[in-house]
DNA sequence: CAAGGCGTTCAATTTGTATTGAACACAATG
DNA sequence: CATTGTGTTCAATACAAATTGAACGCCTTG
């Protein structure tokens, strides 16, 4: 660690490294890191130079990241280019980028959860039950026990707080 | 929805789509629904030929899942072949599960952080601090709050007994 | 101790996805 | 209205990660 720039330097490649964990490219943590360590705001032009990607993407992860809120578009007076700012709110940054990650899917699975009791009610009442039926139930009982839980840690008032 | 059948392929479909969307495969969703809506111990044979996949890809992806806890190795008398039941504790799985996903990049993000405070302290005692080390400590100060923040909120007794 | 059954490993391959860059649309400017 | 400076799009590409499958080692059994 010699002067600031290294500090950034590696900011940048630590956020990039965290976000490809996370299954978004390299290129998005990148980009928000090098922001939120530049005191002016960034043109898509400082991005492509300072971490050496192309236009398209830097002009996508931009978007991107403005739609998680974690990046601001300001207007600077005589100047035709857009300009980006970091947002610092970490936490509803994540809550967003989280959704994003899992909220299609956790959509679809808790559509299956539903039909299935549904269908396995139904099915109770004819009659004539598989052999399988009990033990399906029980074991949906116990996603469904779990769905509940994580959807109200999600939403309880704690974590709007703390994780705010 | 047709049969009991119907509902554990779908779930196997569903649960394969869910650990993709978090970065692990889709083999490995699918083999633990698999396990966990089968009512007998699966062994590795059964995995492969109910699910069409490698044995290779299903040895590993049940390694995987037992370091996970997500399922427990049973013997049966009499029989070679290993055979596997499915871990109801779903809290404790995600947990080490969203750890495998984030731990080693948070873990070197915090020796970073640290290292980049105690540099930038000693550069300030240097009395030659450069033009930006105010913005620099400002910008990593917040950091650091977002970091305790987190930390704490994933160690909290709410998180502990909701999310077990 | 030979043979067959089983799980593991890892280099090769396939698959999925991030990234690029050329073409495009739009606005401002002269 | 041509030109220049922007940001966007999307098919092509490059890259990374998941998956395969043949080779291997270890038991077990006869």
């Amino acid at each position: 660690m010699n002067d600031a720039a290294d500090i950034r330097e590696r900011f940048v490649a630590a956020a990039g490294e965290f976000t490809q964990a996370l299954g978004y490219g390299r290129n998005i943590g990148q980009i928000y890191a090098h922001i939120y360590f530049s005191r002016d705001p960034q043109s898509l032009d400082n991005l492509t130079e300072s971490l050496g990607i192309s236009k398209g993407s830097a002009s996508m992860s931009v978007r991107q990241l403005e739609q998680w809120g974690a990046v601001k578009h300001v207007w600077i007076k005589g100047e035709r280019k857009d300009f980006y700012e970091a947002c610092e709110d970490f936490g509803r940054i994540m809550r967003k980028a989280l959704i994003d990650l899992v909220g299609r899917t956790t959509e679809s699975a808790d559509a299956l959860l539903t039909e299935s009791e549904t269908w396995l009610a139904a099915n109770r009442k004819t009659g004539r039950p598989p052999a399988d039926t009990d033990f399906l139930n029980e074991r949906m009982k116990k996603i469904r026990d779990f769905r509940n839980r994580a959807h109200y840690l999600w939403n309880s008032p704690l974590i709007r707080v703390l994780f705010k």
